[in-house]
DNA sequence: ACTTACCGTAAGCCATGACTGACGATTCGA
DNA sequence: TCGAATCGTCAGTCATGGCTTACGGTAAGT
């Protein structure tokens, strides 16, 4: 609960479907932000914003080469969500666990 | 990736501060509409179109208890988001690892 | 049957944020 | 030095979605 707050730049960042169409092209590798705009059907300025948020959020970082902006994915701040869910998810087992217990102990009557 | 499409509403549910509020709630275990909305900033009714939302999504489920209705974390729509950074991240790790050889490649000469 | 409690839904208001077009800065090549 | 390419930023427009109030519906208790 106090990284709760933590992985929410980084969920809202995910939140946007251009912002994931990003993040799914950074899969492959690095890209400039030109290469990044061309397939999708939004304008470069439009992913040039997504990739400042994206950023910001820690989930993709920037290597200037000569006239062009290398984006890659940021291992780090991805790792941070998957813990968040990780405990979410044992959470969620435990809370389904004991309620199955409970009902079991109800049905025993 | 073809799953990419899947995790789109559960990402966009957990997108929200207040739907996260309600999800932190329920780690705890489950709970009728009205304690949830008790400590949080915002209305009934609100808790409840959220709880739709999340609902749909696949990550709370309902069970009606007389006149109150009982949500809870449904584990499996949390294992989905999880295997989904899961394999984002290897991905990422994979990415960084090429970046580092190729960067040694090119300091060799 | 009547009242009370708990809850989902509908309509409307309003703020957030995604997108575009225009501009300026920086870098490489000629 | 000059031109072209790549990119970030800004101002403005517009749609999405979160919130509230009011309403109706269902179940338990008296």
């Amino acid at each position: 609960m106090a990284n709760g707050v933590t992985i929410a730049p980084a969920i809202e960042a995910l939140a946007d479907p251009t912002r994931r169409a990003i993040v799914e092209a950074l899969r492959a590798g690095p890209s400039p932000v030109g290469a990044l705009a061309g397939p999708l059907p939004v304008s470069r300025p439009a992913v040039s914003q997504h990739l400042r948020v994206l950023t910001d959020a820690g989930l993709v970082e920037v290597t200037p080469k000569g006239t062009r902006r290398y984006y890659r994915l940021a291992p780090g701040g991805v790792d941070e969500l998957r813990r968040y869910l990780d405990d979410l998810w044992d959470d969620a087992l435990a809370a389904f666990a004991r309620a199955a217990e409970a009902e079991a102990q109800k049905r025993k009557d």
